[in-house]
DNA sequence: TAAAATTAGGTTGTGCACAATTTAATTTTA
DNA sequence: TAAAATTAAATTGTGCACAACCTAATTTTA
């Protein structure tokens, strides 16, 4: 396949991959509206619910979001009292980012979005392991050449 | 796999796609700005290239887009002056989009994208396709529950 | 240890992405 | 054929996503 081709929107795995993501958030959107989360928010949760309390800067670093992107977003997600935002003692420079019991119980009715919506992948479990491996290797991949300092 | 291991990050498919298609945007970025285009107007580009004049329904369809995504987008562009807006005569509904000289040129450049950054996908044509593959049979997977009228 | 460099988080501005609504044109149907 | 329904595009408003820049705290190093 030459470059000319690769213009084209079918052979384009970048736009497969675009519009898929798009697709699945679409799909998650009546579940999340249900949590009264947006997908961001969902992942911002998912992070926290494995980890307790984290810094903003681990936060970004586990979404591969900016500050940019974050502060707004946790503090709407503050106002929506699922989360705190505390600054650090130790190091006035850190915020650390902490669950609300309201935010920890989030987890319970969050639980439906894999179950009610990966079924709908039509994927076996096989299936949705090895495209799971292969995107995590695609990323690695990636970011060699986009994170070299 | 259950359900609360399925919220784990490391295990949410959707997350590995939703920062694979951001991750790939940012290796496409610097030859984007050199183009001066949005990763989105590259895509409405592409559609173009194949099919000269399109309606906004008909981009709209190609790329999953709304009028409220493509009306402004469709504006700025024809600021830019890559395209043109054109209200049809036999349906004054509709509007056609159809590139300028410069829209039409901007191909010639365009085909670094897919030249210089394929390559980094680390993918042999073979794995590439068969992860196209993939991707496009999720999506039609997905499209039949999120697209029932 | 004072100046320089680095780091964490916040701010500002632009451009999607999409829901909800509006407007005007066209098609359907009673 | 007039009213009702549908369609295409535009508009409004919210929330990311990210570049560029800023501020203050901490660390490095001369």
């Amino acid at each position: 396949m030459n470059a000319e081709e690769f213009l084209k929107l079918e052979n384009q795995l970048c736009f497969a991959i675009y519009a898929c993501s798009r697709e699945i958030t679409r799909l998650y959107r009546p579940i999340l509206d249900d949590l009264e989360l947006t997908y961001p928010q969902f992942l911002t949760l998912a992070v926290l619910w494995e980890h307790q309390r984290l810094t903003v800067k681990e936060i970004s670093q586990h979404l591969q979001l900016d500050s940019g992107t974050l502060t707004p977003m946790l503090k709407r997600m503050e106002a929506m009292g699922v989360l705190e935002r505390k600054r650090a003692s130790e190091d006035e420079r850190k915020v650390y980012i902490e669950l609300t019991n309201k935010g920890i119980h989030l987890k319970k009715k969050a639980i439906q979005l894999p179950e009610k919506c990966i079924p709908h992948f039509g994927l076996s479990e096989h299936q949705y392991k090895e495209l799971l491996a292969s995107m995590q290797q695609l990323i690695e991949n990636l970011q060699q050449v986009t994170r070299l300092t």
